[in-house]
DNA sequence: TCGTTTTACTAAATCGATTTACCTCACAAG
DNA sequence: CTTGTGAGGTAAATCGATTTAGTAAAACGA
């Protein structure tokens, strides 16, 4: 490989030289040389060593990306967003990182990135916290977390991309409500992330806007193992098998997110409960695998093209200018309707 | 940040001491004067910067990793299971890029690891030959391909890990004509890849054996748009509205690929085809997302784990010592028998 | 007791860029 | 004829590690 010594000797020029054409400070030398300069570096196929560059000046094209794990499809959609965001429209390069949930794999991926000079990462954690962020922050890493609100009061200088996880609570309940459902329960995963309380308080008040808080009921399902790709399936499956053990149940299923859904889907026909016909279903991401289920899944879709543009640019931007405030930014969901979704079954219309 | 200066200041020592300590040389000094050192490290919170070491050194853990898209669920799994290897068996970070299968992203990302310093890249790449390759290659880049069989009589020093296509194929195929089906298809997405076409004479090699040659043909489904997550199940979408205007249709479907297998199941309900009343569709991948489509997908799968493993091996041993001669990996698939195969109806069972 | 090892370190060159400070020349103004 | 100025460069320090070639002192052997 030539370096930029190679190109100034071929070239008959300073090395001096050759860093200012590669800086476009091409205003500082005659044409020729300049033209001169280029050919001598296609000549030689010379590339930059980012190394020496970054060095130097502190700077790597670089982001980190943080994600639970990226066999999760929601999270692979995403991780396809913001990789083709921060490459296309701003030539940086991103390192992947799955955590499996776990704080120490976390903290560890941000002690690498700061390791390799990398000075933004976008997390998608749904830990409970992020106090354990906090040092890497400190130590001047630009931080974008996704799917998750500020924490009020805190002066943290992360920013917050999220979703108004309220609303798609809301929107989903509300839908199952304006088909005639009055038995309803929300699904999801044991955990408290902020974005899953904020979705069950959505859940609550349009039921209680119905006037249908007595029979409103969450669904929390554990599993014995936090891993593995379907986790998330697994937790609906599990749901699924304790609710067809009930003598009563609901008959809208509001689901935390699109994986809990198909599981909870293939639990139920597993247990022979018809979807829709004995129950509904309504999922939250609305990923594109939910119109190929059988029914396929009514969902509350997430603007995650939109999400993960607006999370690149916020961290080229403070990588930029760290003296930035951080900032929170809330998208719209908006409700897809398909097949899991229809009036519930004459015997259960009886009120509670 | 600190740096080693500041460590060995502290510590009272020369650079050359902290550097011989942060390279495991702890012989070559008393041990109160190591405890010291280690004291200071710990207490400065220092931790060397890579770039440095990089420079001087030509080496940084980091992997490259190229998928067409990190959207389509089996890459999602892929990169997940090599990504975890990489980092859990041997410290590297990896370094994703989508290429959604374009020749000159795929030579741009190849470029970019280079100048980022990165010796190594696992490349899924599902181009019709991996020619533009080669130049990364001389400049020093080792490669491990996946899912693609090494270029017989080519002497590159790239290294494959692939599964065997050709069984896979056959295994499926097998497996239907065990069910009774005599008419039999394999659907696919238009491209040849080599490894589509491994699958493809695996196919008409169980026909064949079967005496069934004369009925079985190849689907091949092109898009409009190469580029999207739901790509591969849109092709699946297609082919089954094509089957659905066909006079006779083919009892038995042998998919390329699962997300296809999706798309052709979710193609057939919305035409009104019982899945697996009057179709059967055998997929290939064995994601676990099978398991949760109505019907289950039954599926040839692949060793996942084993093949990341062997992957992330390969590079980091040939990282270490480039003189190793590149070699192919041949894993073999199992069938995982689900619910989208039955004995086709017996209208059909007539012959040809 | 003298020479030879061994132990426990250190000085300085080096990796490949960036960047600051300076230099040289040609030309214009006074 | 001297001085000032801008154009078109260049030399050398620097970023933070690694590593080679030492060196001084202690230990050892005969």
């Amino acid at each position: 490989m030539s370096t930029i010594h190679d190109v100034a000797q071929h070239a008959g020029v300073s090395v001096s030289t050759i860093s200012n054409v590669l800086n476009g400070r091409t205003d500082r030398m005659r044409k020729e040389t300049l033209q001169r300069v280029q050919a001598t570096i296609a000549a030689l196929n010379f590339r930059p060593n980012r190394a020496a560059r970054q060095l130097k000046t502190g700077f790597t094209p670089m982001l980190g990306l943080l994600v639970p794990s990226i066999a999760n499809p929601m999270y692979g959609y995403i991780a396809r967003e913001i990789e083709t965001a921060a490459q296309e429209q701003h030539g940086h390069r991103v390192v992947l990182g799955n955590t499996y949930r776990n704080r120490d794999k976390e903290i560890g991926f941000l002690d690498d990135l700061l390791s390799h000079g990398v000075r933004g990462v976008v997390v998608i954690s749904s830990l409970v916290d992020e106090q354990h962020f906090e040092a890497a922050v400190r130590r001047g890493l630009e931080m974008v977390s996704y799917d998750r609100r500020a924490t009020p009061g805190s002066n943290s200088a992360i920013d917050h991309v999220s979703v108004d996880n309220f609303e798609a609570g809301r929107l989903a309940t509300a839908h199952l409500i304006a088909n005639g459902h009055r038995r309803l329960a929300f699904a999801t995963a044991s955990g408290q992330t902020m974005s899953r309380s904020e979705k069950i308080r959505g859940f609550h008040a349009a039921a209680e806007a119905a006037g249908l808080s007595a029979s409103a009921r969450v669904l929390d399902g554990s599993t014995a193992s936090e891993h593995g790709d379907s986790e998330m399936a697994d937790v609906g499956r599990l749901l699924a098998t304790r609710l067809a053990a009930k003598p009563t149940r609901p008959t809208g299923i509001v689901c935390v997110n699109d994986m809990l859904g198909f599981g909870l889907m293939a639990g139920l026909r597993e247990a022979g409960i018809a979807v829709p016909g004995e129950v509904s279903v309504v999922g939250m991401d609305g990923l594109f695998l939910a119109s190929l289920m059988s029914p396929s899944l009514s969902s509350v879709r997430l603007p995650v093209p939109q999400m993960a543009v607006t999370i690149v640019e916020r961290l080229i931007g403070r990588m930029a200018d760290p003296t930035i405030a951080s900032a929170e930014f809330l998208f719209q969901p908006t409700l897809v309707e398909r097949e899991s979704v229809a009036q519930p079954p004459k015997a259960n219309k009886v009120k509670t």
